[in-house]
DNA sequence: CTGCCTGTTTCGCATTGTGAAACGCAGGCA
DNA sequence: TGCCTGCGTTTCACAATGCGAAACAGGCAG
């Protein structure tokens, strides 16, 4: 009777087991009972067990032509009972537009989407071609957009430890950057210390710089919001200086008008 | 020491537990553990420990000022393994261009998303404004769309019994007759014996209506495939006979073309 | 202060989940 | 053809694990 691992108060453990069986599942696309003892380490038997229980569930399928097991579409719906997000939006646009007009700038704000960050809102100045990519739906990489890293750097380290295990997975070259946590690590620590986020070093083209902060709900956050400016207009430290502390208080005023106890 | 419950052959109890608990805070957007308690008939501490082990993984939040507890977005994460997605709307894409081609009529290809039915991809006919909402991104209602009555009709029982439930606590007009599931399992029975699923008849407006029929992978329903036609241009018994069949084999083309074992 | 209502902790019990081992089956190889 | 290897499934005896009644704690209202 080991004291139970370090860190399990007293938590289910076969509910952490199934949820991790479903992480797994959801990383590799399909897998058999063979995979899934490989990367999870337990027993053939429990996986079983655990798959039929999400199998009459709903939420995995002992996918066709006997190809192995995965997740299904139903898993999808679990998510909607997700809220904020309509209020977060609702929030952000105003405060992206206020943030625009005032520095004529393209403002966005984006929540987290499956495995990226999706722009829910995003403004773009009348002035010139648009540096930003503005449009409504377009998804940023969690590691090295701005708008990411702010959404990964301030996350509950259970979500962060879980989503960059998902993006270590993938193939999408923007996220390759999750392959090395170390150096990732370090940099959400920096970004976490200084409040704001900038996109990856490596990532083209260096013409505009986006710096993105955090919009929290109580402590969990639910959103992020970016002020986009181009960087032959503006030196990085002077831009830091004048557009951070306005981003931040915008930020706040979005958390305030979301929380539930109004007043 | 009852005979365990009719059904359940061997799943594992905590884990089922847990899932229903996902359900329930999935409906109401935030539950306190009372709730929670008379909702699910569970007892307060097994409550209280299924919670601790969803919030380690991060999936529940104990949401902000004390309110209650709530899914996170990162439940919407564990749906990103599921696919087939992609490779039916592309196969859906091409088939739904070859039935629009050849009966000058709108058609569409939808895929479930969390608790409605998302348009994938539609085409217009050239001909005079279209009788179809054709927007890809459109939402249409599970209980009363002929896209969404099919996916109904088609899914597994366990699905069926989820994703009703969650409707059934919708504000949406559309999906009030979720609230009667008599008359709406029989009218789901209808349409899987039949093959194909229609509107509900309450829907306005009349003037246009659609033939709806599942794209199957394996036993297992992946999306929907939609013809609307102008009821003026055609009587229902005569495009039923003419169009369903083309829909049926266009499905069927669309189901070999993702079955992973091709050949 | 008193009563009520909700969330949390305790703790002994047996139900529940566990996993080593054995089995069955299909496909590969000689 | 028969042997073998590898994966999925089933079995079963055991005890760890999860269970939940009951007791406790804290807040709020009257």
């Amino acid at each position: 009777m080991p004291p139970a691992s370090p860190s399990s108060g007293d938590q289910v453990q076969s509910v952490t087991r199934a949820l991790d069986l479903l992480q797994a599942l959801n990383r590799q696309k399909i897998a058999s009972i063979k995979q899934l003892h490989d990367t999870t380490g337990l027993p053939k038997p429990t996986i079983v067990r655990l798959l039929k229980t999400l199998i009459a569930k709903g939420y995995v399928a002992n996918d066709p032509r006997q190809g192995g097991y995965s997740v299904t579409s139903l898993v999808r719906a679990l998510s909607c009972g997700f809220h904020g997000d309509p209020l977060v939006v609702e929030a952000g646009r105003a405060w992206a537009i206020d943030l625009t007009r005032r520095f004529k700038w393209p403002a966005a704000i984006a929540v987290l989407d499956e495995n990226a960050m999706t722009v829910r809102f995003s403004t773009i100045p009348e002035s010139p071609i648009s540096p930003f990519h503005g449009t409504v739906g377009l998804r940023l990489s969690l590691v090295s957009r701005s708008l990411g890293r702010a959404y990964l750097a301030f996350c509950p380290q259970a979500e962060r430890n879980i989503l960059l295990q998902m993006l270590s997975a993938s193939k999408d070259r923007e996220d390759a950057a999750a392959r090395r946590p170390a150096a990732l690590l370090r940099a959400l620590q920096a970004i976490r210390s200084q409040g704001f986020a900038e996109r990856d070093p490596g990532v083209e083209p260096k013409s505009s710089s986006t710096l993105g902060v955090p919009v929290m709900d109580g402590d969990r956050v639910v959103a992020t919001l970016g002020l986009t400016y181009f960087t032959s207009a503006m030196k990085r430290a002077q831009a830091v200086d004048l557009y951070v502390p306005h981003l931040r208080s915008a930020a706040d005023n979005i958390s305030r008008s979301i929380s539930r106890l109004g007043s």
